[in-house]
Order: C-alpha cells, then sequence, then structure tokens
DNA sequence: CCCTGATTCGC
DNA sequence: GCGAATCAGG
C-alpha cells in the first residue's frame, strides 16, 4: 500500500484524535505501526503534546546495518478468535439492572480504545457503546493474563456486587 | 511481558 | 520517501 492522499488525510484525522501509531495502522490496514510513525514525522506533524521527555537522552538507535541480506519478515500476528475464547463462563458479567447507562465509555481514553482489529489477547475485551453503529468499541486497556478484563473498570463489572463495592472504593479512592 | 512514540539509515 | 530495526520509556 501506498500514502495516498485520502490515506494521508485519514492518518492526520486518525493521529490528532488522539490515536496510537498501532491503532491506526490497523484502521489503515496495509502498513504497520512504524510506517505511521515514520510517516507521522515525515508531515511533520508528530508531538501531540504530552511526554516532555528528558532531552539530555538522545536517540543513538541502530549502530550498525541491518546485518546481512537475508530478509527477516514475519506474518504479522492476528488477533485470533476474540469472540468465543474470549469471554469465558466464569467471568460472566454479573446482571446490570442497576441504572448506570455507560460510565465506562467516558473513563476510556480514546487513545486506548480498541477496536476488534486492535484488540490482541491481552487487551481489555469490554464492549463500549452499540455494535450496530460506529460508536462501538472495547476498552483496550490491557488486561491481566488469563482473563478478558483491565485492571480497572471492567474488572468491576465482571464481579460479584460485593467485590465490586469494595473495589470502587478503591479506585475512587485512587483516582 | 504488554505497550507507547522517536530515531536511524538501508533501500 | 519509505519503514524495519532499534531505542527509551510507561
Amino acid at each position: 500500500m501506498s500514502w495516498t492522499n485520502e490515506r494521508v488525510e485519514l492518518l492526520k484525522k486518525l493521529w490528532s484524535d488522539g490515536l496510537s501509531a498501532s491503532q491506526i495502522a490497523g484502521e489503515l490496514g496495509g502498513v504497520t505501526r512504524n510506517a505511521v510513525i515514520g510517516k507521522v514525522h515525515r508531515l511533520g506533524l508528530s508531538g501531540r503534546a504530552k511526554t516532555a521527555s528528558n532531552p539530555s537522552k538522545q536517540r543513538r538507535a541502530r549502530p550498525n546495518a541491518p546485518a546481512g541480506t537475508s530478509a527477516p519478515k514475519k506474518p504479522a500476528a492476528q488477533p485470533q478468535s476474540i469472540g468465543a475464547t474470549a469471554l469465558k463462563a466464569d467471568y460472566a458479567p454479573a446482571p446490570v439492572a442497576e441504572a448506570k447507562p455507560e460510565p465506562i465509555a467516558e473513563l476510556v481514553p480514546i487513545s486506548q480504545r480498541a477496536t476488534i482489529l486492535t484488540l490482541t489477547e491481552r487487551t481489555c475485551k469490554w464492549p463500549i457503546g452499540d455494535p450496530a453503529t460506529d460508536d462501538f468499541y472495547f476498552c483496550g486497556r490491557q488486561s491481566d493474563a488469563g482473563v478478558p478484563y483491565c485492571a480497572h473498570h471492567c474488572k468491576i463489572a465482571y464481579q460479584p456486587v460485593a467485590d465490586r463495592r469494595r473495589d470502587r472504593k478503591v479506585i475512587a479512592q485512587a483516582s
């Protein structure tokens, strides 16, 4: 794939929206996150604020040639079966009779949200939004090994009522 | 380990 | 110009 005007425009939009390079790469398709980052720099629209990292330490990467001409080549791993196996019966969501529309949506920074294309085995798969519309995504935060939810709000949703109440308190204090 | 963006440099 | 490899950091 090449950087057509359309793809560049989409890149600019998504980048300014706060999506990560890998997420943008997933949306565009046909490119890696490295390609996205490289393009972002060439376009001169890097520095999305944040990260005022120490200027004292400058890059020094890649001390020499890529060693040999043999092509490494990686097949690019696929998300694989996120639907069926992701949500085990053990973690079935507790009944949410309480009037709590979707507070989770507001808690997940856009930059961390994931689409079905950007989910991995270690991303939180808590669904947010309406699957029938474009306003649908997954939490996308990092999850613990073996569980489909992250250690934040989504964990609470998966827990029994008693534990939920306790953890809500903990998180509230931490915030 | 997962992830993030930043940089270099062969192509 | 492109982007893999590599780096530094969360």
